[in-house]
DNA sequence: CCGCACGGGGTTTTT
DNA sequence: CCCCGTGCGG
């Protein structure tokens, strides 16, 4: 074995019976500082949540003696299940297990006056956020233009995430924006948050520190209630979480951080793998577990992704290994181009699919958001499953955000940007003038705009319309803050959704989207029946915002490496592995070393994905924002020990944009001869591929365009088995040339957007003009002629 | 107040 | 290339 430390005590009670000897040391170490580094599929959550059970079962601590930390929503939440099931129903929920940020929230809720807070504070989100700066912006007359509102958020962000406040920004910081004038910014968002009686994301964070900072007796209590802390993730800890916790584990020390310092991919938000890299220096005498036994991936797959990252510096290093003792080598292929790549990737996946594999075991890992369409195109087209994970959420729906802007400022009177946002949602008639006489009037009365409202409304300032339907809504706002007091979350949103005019709207709206927008509100009124009151919910929209429509069934999954972070799959591919693309030029250009590092981590955390096969794809020409361009493959393919891998078909590299930038390097693959073989197989191919064999059995809609109702745009689009038809599979640059039944004035229905006559037609994009939705660009394959 | 024309920007993402 | 936010005109 690895490891040989013994645990004598009572030795191995049952519940650890599973684990291996370093799990088993990571859990009956409870006292002191321990640092688990736990490898990609070592078995990590198993190992953190058995400590848990153990520190409760032996009495070590009370489950509300112990803090818990995670990073997402769906951690805390699978480690609160994990322990439930451990323990049976006999142990009562762990009040502080959860997110830096809820935990953050609970803790400044019961302290806010320390901070000029009161308890009910608002949390807002990022694009109140910007919205926020941007008043301060225009208020300082500053260049939005030359000074973005984005920049500065990022900025301040960063400050919060170090743990600045306004005081600590020196010249040299506050030079990175408007002249120097950073710190004076920040400074004032802050004031603007206090009156707001808000927090961003950053304060929960940043303030409950200042909490235990400032006031000793408030750290000497949580310090004296946590008898063990346990934090997962540590890796991507940022300064801030990293000071809060050393306070927080200064007086017992008995704190277990378990992390990956190879898995360490967000530095670029803040976090810090310096803080894992120094455990032993901040607690001097930790113990050091190593999780190294992978559960997970054949030694192929574990072979590549080690050696990959041994080029990599400044590990803690670990060495993966695995009793599993079959697997076959990780596989590259190269290719012409992108939309080659996506043709072949689901030839790839129609074999394992007639091998009878399941398409939910299975998963396409982009480094960027923009290649999934690549994917999405050519999946729509030869009718298989997707599900593309990213983008919008539920709660960050327009209609969900007003919805909820609506019962903020039922819940906080001084929520001013809610009521921004709702005043004029529906269309009350009151425009940007009128608004600014409310801001004016709050302004000088030091009062919310809700307050300033009512003040206008007693002038002779506002005339006619925009009077009466203000008046109407100030009292109803009024109604609806007594009628919280009287009746469920749910029931309240439902009424005010139909006094406010927004389901009016909505109703009235004969767009394809408004019918999805009401079901979306019914939705939310659904979701709401879960919670008692209105603050409860609120906390709930503003920390738990996760994608929970954990929409399984037969399909694919097309996400990012870093949204792969933590799942797995039984098979793997990693596409677009292109200098340039990935690692991304990005990083390249901006981050140095550091982030070439980064990236080089996430290609490890990309192939650790995989159990059984990981497939690598590189292409060598791929069209980026409109242009094409050719590219060598990435550097990591090169890094991959050579014996774990199978180069099938390498493609030429062509000519490089990079080239130069990188001249030190040879390269890698071989030339244009190729290419040239590769074209033959393509065009010997055309109209016969497994896709689309898949293709013409996928002929009936059925199932089809289901998922594009309510969801629509939703986190986690949904593909149709659409109807393909007549096409070919090739995608050989050429784009596509569509289905051949159609011509423009033909009537057609489309599960979305209804009847309509076709306009015209691109290959197989037709701009179709709706008799309800006007004009609009769809995919031939979800056209049906009538 | 809506519709269009123009310009800019276009990793990764949680809370 | 394509999506967005802004700014101007009807």
């Amino acid at each position: 074995m690895h490891n040989n430390a013994i645990t004598t005590e009572i030795d191995t009670p049952p519940y650890t019976q599973s684990l291996n000897a370093p799990q088993r040391d990571a859990v009956m170490t409870t006292e002191g500082p321990v640092l688990v580094l736990a490898g990609a599929g070592t078995g990590k959550t198993a190992a953190l949540t058995t400590r848990l059970a153990h520190l409760i079962i032996t009495r070590k601590a009370w489950p509300s003696e112990i803090l818990a930390v995670t990073f997402t929503n769906k951690a805390a939440r699978e480690m609160k299940e994990r322990i439930g099931q451990m323990m049976g129903e006999a142990v009562e929920g762990m009040p502080w297990l959860g997110t830096f940020h809820s935990i953050g929230a609970k803790m400044l809720r019961r302290h806010a006056e320390l901070i000029g807070l009161e308890s009910n504070f608002t949390i807002i989100d990022t694009d109140d956020q910007l919205r926020l700066l941007k008043q301060l912006i225009q208020a300082e007359n500053l260049d939005e233009k030359r000074y973005p509102a984005k920049q500065l958020a990022s900025l301040i962000d960063r400050w919060k995430n170090k743990g600045y406040l306004p005081k600590d920004i020196d010249a040299g910081e506050s030079e990175a924006y408007a002249e120097g004038r950073g710190g004076e910014m920040y400074q004032k968002y802050q004031e603007r948050l206090i009156t707001l009686n808000a927090c961003d994301f950053g304060d929960l964070l940043l303030h409950s520190l200042r909490l235990l900072r400032e006031h000793d007796h408030i750290l000497e209590q949580y310090q004296n209630r946590f008898k063990y802390i346990m934090v997962d993730e540590y890796q991507d800890t940022n300064a801030v979480q990293y000071l809060w916790l050393r306070l927080l584990a200064q007086k017992r020390k008995n704190i277990a951080c378990v992390g990956d310092d190879d898995q360490s991919i967000y530095s670029w938000r803040g976090a810090e793998v310096a803080n894992i890299l120094r455990f032993e220096k901040d607690f001097p005498g930790a113990k050091i577990v190593k999780l190294e036994q992978n559960y997970r991936s054949t030694p192929q797959i574990l072979a590549a992704a080690s050696g990959l990252i041994n080029a990599n510096s400044g590990r803690l290093g670990k060495t993966l290994w695995t009793e599993i003792d079959d697997g076959e080598k990780v596989r590259i292929i190269g290719v012409w181009d992108g939309p080659e790549e996506a043709r072949r990737v689901g030839e790839e996946i129609e074999t394992l699919q007639n091998r009878g594999i399941g398409l939910e075991h299975m998963a396409i890992l982009v480094r960027a958001q923009f290649q999934t369409r690549e994917f999405e195109d050519r999946f729509i087209q030869i009718g298989l499953n997707y599900r593309i994970i990213g983008g919008f959420r539920f709660y960050e729906r327009a209609e969900i955000r007003d919805a909820i802007a609506y019962l903020r400022i039922i819940n906080q009177i001084a929520d001013d940007l809610a009521f921004e946002r709702i005043v004029n949602t529906p269309k009350r008639g009151i425009g940007s003038k009128a608004i600014e006489k409310i801001h004016l009037i709050a302004r000088a009365h030091q009062c919310p705009l809700v307050k300033g409202a009512i003040e206008l409304i007693g002038t002779d300032e506002l005339r006619g319309k925009a009077n009466v339907s203000l008046t109407e809504l100030c009292k109803n706002i009024a109604r609806w803050r007594d009628l919280a007091n009287e009746m469920s979350p749910a029931e309240l949103v439902r009424i005010v959704l139909d006094e406010s005019g927004y389901t009016d709207m909505l109703q009235a709206d004969r767009t394809p989207e408004a019918a999805g927008r009401l079901e979306n509100l019914s939705e939310l009124s659904r979701a709401m029946e879960d919670y008692e009151t209105l603050g409860e919910f609120l906390e709930h929209v503003s920390l738990v915002m996760d994608n929970d429509a954990n929409e399984s069934g037969d399909k694919i999954t097309i996400m990012t490496m870093h949204g792969a972070k933590g799942l797995e799959y039984n098979h793997v591919f990693c596409v677009g592995w292109e200098e340039g693309v990935f690692p991304s030029q990005r990083s390249l250009d901006e981050g140095g070393l550091a982030s070439l590092e980064e990236e080089r981590r996430l290609a490890y955390v990309a192939i650790t994905r995989a159990r059984q096969k990981c497939t690598i794809l590189h292409a060598a020409n791929r069209r980026i924002y409109g242009q094409w361009t050719s590219s060598i493959p990435s550097r990591f393919i090169e890094e991959l020990p050579q014996d774990s891998v199978e180069a099938e078909n390498s493609m030429g590299a062509g000519q490089s944009m990079w080239r130069d930038s990188w001249s030190e390097r040879e390269q890698p693959f071989a030339q244009v001869a190729g290419n040239i073989s590769r074209v033959k197989e393509h065009i010997d191919n055309r109209g016969r591929g497994p896709g689309w064999e898949r293709a013409a059995k996928a002929r009936s809609w059925g199932s089809a365009a289901k998922d594009y109702g309510a969801h629509n745009n939703g986190a986690q689009r949904s593909s149709a088995a659409a109807n393909a038809q007549r096409r070919s599979p090739s995608a050989f640059s050429m784009g596509e040339r569509g289905r051949t039944d159609v011509a423009s004035g033909m009537r057609i229905f489309h599960k979305k957007f209804g009847y309509g006559i076709i306009m015209q037609i691109d290959g197989n994009k037709l701009e179709i003009e709706f008799e309800e939705a006007g004009l609009k660009h769809v995919m031939d394959s979800f056209i049906e002629i009538v």
